[in-house]
RNA sequence: GGGCGAUUGGCUCAGUGGUAGAGCGCCUCGUUCACACCGAGGAGGUCACUGGUUCGAACCCAGUAUCGCCCA
């Protein structure tokens, strides 16, 4: 209910006598729900609607004030562009998809996910509520996916509950009816659905690789979730021999036991201590190995002995040389961490075949003592270890250094590679990239240095159970064995499903696993493959076209700058493959809630200030003051005093605002026409330009600190200097009063739809008392009308009027007087250049100042009052 | 090691070529007439450092240092 109508005849009537912020969020919030003053309105078209990429919150996580900080930034956008007139679906989704979830779920029920288990009808986990300490493997209950899942959302709910209650506290103007679960049965269609297709277009696809590998989840770790962490070690230097005449050449590695995979000697091409070596044969220590001395580039001469062990897999830059040298592949590790249990076939002699019966099996750090005990015997272990601190790959969850194993896995083009759909991917990619309006500009590097940094595919496949199923089978051959090259793929009607539980189009049940039959995937999905398709999970892709019709490519992405690589990254990875288009827009990168002492703020302190404790110690809308205060993609600091002056500033609106229309009504044939009101206005009409083009610019900072600004002046200084008038005290002139009363008016109309996207409470309030409708479906101010009735108003009006008040109230501040003082006699000088503009609202002046002086001017900087004589109080 | 960002009064931050700004804090004073969750006035900074460009630099360029984040 937009209304466009001129301010007028403001109602006294509802203004209360005490205002006060306290109660406003629950009974504001109450208001917003029974109105549905944010149901987003599906009639719209595409041009009408503004949307938004909502980030799903981890519901298992807690929320921390960097939530509140960021959520803001968008929810100020969210108010902004529905002001302007848009259409704003802004969806809110619930990530409950992934490890802390899954783990949540084992602890809080004694159950873990075994997806080769029937569902069962009715089931009840074995106790409810172990939440915070784990339970032993042993002692969870497995149960089915299907089962796993329904208990995950049961779990979920209530943490939904508290998150909406806690976002509907905060004023986040989202529309409650447009939410998702991305382990829910739509989120899991779109998910597959959106892989099938990559499939039928040969962007999915599967390979047997090497590829980094957690020992401890027992999965294969994608890139974006690596993390490159100090990892303490030894060098070893180890004696190869040269086979020609049995000159020893000497490595140092910090990985001993892959000894028996080694393949080749790497040096630099430049090395001159190499130059001889190039070309020739080695012998390796214990395990006979001959292996050839190569030269390449990635090896680092000034790192050890500067000539390196390269063995397949040690670690990324081994799978570098395997592939470019076209080396052999010697695996030695299995999926557990331990070596291999069958002697390798490259192991010729016999005492090669007996040491290999020693360390076959074991684990790594136990084969690693094995073989340096046998080094040792050797002599082929030159001095002893010596302690070094190494740089290894670790899952980002985990705490034990990757190790890279082959295994079939499955792929998402991402431009990784440029073979197959994935020449010219990582072109357009960066090309995507360049369409986006990233705010701050300067997160697009960020982007461009991922894409450029790629070195294969996105890895999709997990072997894990919780989560989305890759959706396929794969056929069984009347010998046994899976056919992994020619998978079934389900009926798009039926997603989504589950190939554990599900039987293929065509089969029986009873053929799952038979010779002849079916077998159905293991893996699922990253939770980056559910994520990377929010648009189309909250837009309805696939199970609403209508209204994905009118939301996609959305308007705008919010989310933090860390998971630019990830989460902003694949998400239009998916979207350029799918629709040829970028997801949104533009993508708001917020940034990070440090510490007062400047550190990132931790979790556990996180938790000490619980963001409900915030918002109700402040009030929601000076917590948002202060998040507004800051600039996306800076940092800010965690700082109460700025929610202090939030504060400050909601209540001076609740406070001004009851004064401001407590002079009495506003004439219905009042005109503007004095000077200073028409000052005051003409200034708004530039703060009004100033804030709109920076919010357009998703500058939110810049247009509230243009309006707040303004907004202290007009209290401080306008309110001061023309109550008098706007009393219609003796002598004033009714035209002069009205004009000021109808400025006022105007003028406070316009301020509170300003703050509103900052302050949705304080001015609902203020906007309750007079008006009609929410201030939230408001137009947003213009500065065209402004302009209009401020005429010939010159800004600078105000400021020279608000300097010559300064200059009589300092008089009485250095007197230590009361500011009710009378000054009956003096001389105010003010600058020359000043004197016709504090001359047009004198009479204001004197008496917003009680002051009768003479005006005179000079060429000087600021008003000085001559030769003042104060009167008494 | 590479990339990005930051460095301005005690604190939090504005300020992209023309005489250093705001708020908080501090100091002094005032105030039952919108607001003590208040008002007025005041003190306080060689803009991290070193060079350069320019008539003129917080701002542009080069380098250094420190801090933060991302990637190696």
């Amino acid at each position: 209910m937009p209304r466009t109508t001129a301010p007028s005849s403001p109602s006294t009537s509802r203004v209360p006598d005490k205002v006060s912020l306290d109660g406003l969020e629950d009974k504001w919030d109450g208001v917003w729900r029974e109105q549905g003053t944010y149901a987003f309105d599906r009639t719209k078209t595409r041009e009408q609607v503004y949307s938004i990429d909502t980030p799903p919150p981890t519901v298992s996580g807690s929320l921390h004030v960097g939530h509140v900080f960021s959520y803001t930034h968008t929810d100020v956008v969210a108010r902004f562009q529905r002001m302007r007139g848009r259409e704003v679906f802004y969806p809110m989704g619930w990530d409950d998809n992934g490890l802390p979830t899954e783990r949540r779920v084992q602890n809080y029920f004694g159950v873990r996910c075994d997806p080769s288990l029937p569902y069962q009808d009715g089931f009840e986990p074995p106790h409810e509520g172990g939440e915070g300490k784990s339970i032993k493997a042993a002692d969870q209950q497995p149960i089915s996916r299907r089962n796993f899942v329904e208990l995950c959302e049961r779990l979920t709910v209530e943490d939904e509950r508290q998150f909406e209650a806690l976002w509907r506290h905060l004023g986040l103007s989202v529309d409650w009816s447009q939410n998702y679960q991305t382990i829910d049965a739509r989120s899991r269609a779109v998910a597959q659905r959106a892989f099938l297709r990559n499939l039928a277009r040969g962007e999915a696809y599967q390979a047997e690789a090497p590829g980094l590998w957690d020992v401890t989840f027992q999965t294969a770790v994608a890139q974006a979730e690596l993390e490159a962490r100090e990892y303490p070690g030894h060098f070893h230097r180890v004696a190869f021999h040269n086979v020609a005449d049995d000159s020893p050449v000497y490595i140092e590695t910090t990985r001993p036991e892959l000894i028996p995979a080694v393949v080749a000697l790497i040096a630099h091409p430049d090395d001159e201590r190499y130059q001889g070596l190039f070309g020739s044969t080695v012998r390796a220590p214990l395990f006979d190995i001959e292996i050839p001395v190569l030269a390449h580039p990635a090896a680092e001469p000034d790192k050890g002995a500067g000539i390196a062990m390269c063995c397949t897999f040690g670690d990324l830059t081994d799978v570098q040389w395997w592939r470019e040298l076209s080396l052999p592949t010697r695996s030695i590790l299995s999926k557990d961490g331990r070596l291999i249990r069958d002697t390798p076939e490259w192991l010729t002699t016999a005492s090669a075949q007996r040491f290999w019966e020693e360390v076959a099996g074991k684990t790594t750090f136990s084969a690693r003592a094995a073989i340096v005990d046998g080094l040792r015997e050797t002599g082929d272990l030159d001095g002893e270890p010596s302690p070094t601190q190494r740089m290894a790959n670790f899952f980002e969850k985990g705490d034990k250094p990757l190790e890279i194993v082959t295994s079939r896995q499955w792929y998402i083009r991402n431009g990784g590679k440029a073979e197959g759909a994935g020449v010219g991917l990582r072109e357009a990619l960066i090309g995507r990239g360049r369409e986006l309006a990233f705010h701050p500009e300067f997160m697009r590097v960020r982007y461009e240095n991922w894409v450029n940094g790629l070195n294969g595919d996105w890895l999709i496949s997990r072997q894990r159970f919780f989560g989305v199923p890759i959706p396929l089978w794969y056929p069984i051959s009347d010998l046994g064995e899976p056919d992994f090259d020619h998978p079934i793929v389900p009926e798009q009607g039926s997603l989504p499903i589950d190939p554990s539980s599900d039987v293929p189009p065509g089969y029986e049940a009873g053929q799952r696993g038979a010779a002849g039959g079916f077998v159905g995937e293991n893996d699922i999905m990253d939770t980056w493959a559910t994520s990377s398709l929010t648009p189309q999970i909250a837009g309805g892709w696939g199970w609403d076209e209508d209204l994905y019709s009118r939301v996609f490519p959305m308007d705008m992405r919010p989310q933090g700058q860390d998971i630019i690589r990830t989460w902003l990254f694949s998400t239009v990875v998916r979207s350029h493959l799918e629709e040829g288009s970028l997801p949104w827009a533009h993508a708001a990168i917020s940034g990070w809630i440090l510490d007062p002492d400047r550190k990132k703020m931790s979790k556990s302190k996180g938790n000490v200030v619980t963001p409900m404790g915030l918002l109700q110690q402040h009030g929601s809308d000076a917590v948002r003051y202060w998040a507004a205060s800051a600039r996306l993609g800076t940092d800010a600091a965690f700082d109460e005093g700025q929610m202090k002056i939030g504060r400050r500033l909601a209540i001076k609106v609740l406070n001004a605002s009851k004064f401001a229309l407590g002079f009495g009504a506003v004439d219905d044939s009042a005109t503007i026409t004095e000077p200073l009101d028409r000052a005051m206005l003409a200034g708004l009409a530039d703060v009004v330009d100033a804030a709109t083009d920076a919010l357009e610019a998703y500058d939110h900072t810049r247009a509230l600190e243009a309006t707040e600004t303004f907004f202290w002046t007009f209290c401080d200084d306008y309110l001061e200097l023309v109550k008098d008038r706007a009393y219609g005290a003796d002598g004033v002139n009714p035209a002069a009063t009205a004009s000021a009363r109808l400025a006022l008016a105007t003028a406070l109309d316009t301020l509170l739809r300003l703050l509103a996207p900052v302050l949705p409470f304080a001015t609902e309030e203020v906007w309750s008392w007079w008006r009609e409708g929410s201030v939230h479906r408001a137009p947003w101010p213009g500065s065209a009308p402004l302009r209009e009735v401020a005429g010939d108003g010159q800004p600078t009006m105000l400021d020279a009027a608000g300097r010559a008040l300064a200059a009589l109230r300092k008089v009485k501040s250095e007197a230590k007087v009361s500011m009710r003082t009378p000054i009956v006699g003096g001389e105010l000088v003010v600058p020359t250049v000043d004197r016709p503009l504090v001359e047009a609202a004198l009479a204001d002046v004197l008496a917003a100042g009680r002051a009768a002086v003479i005006l005179a001017d000079e060429t000087r900087d600021l008003p000085v009052v001559r030769e003042p004589e104060l009167g008494e109080a």
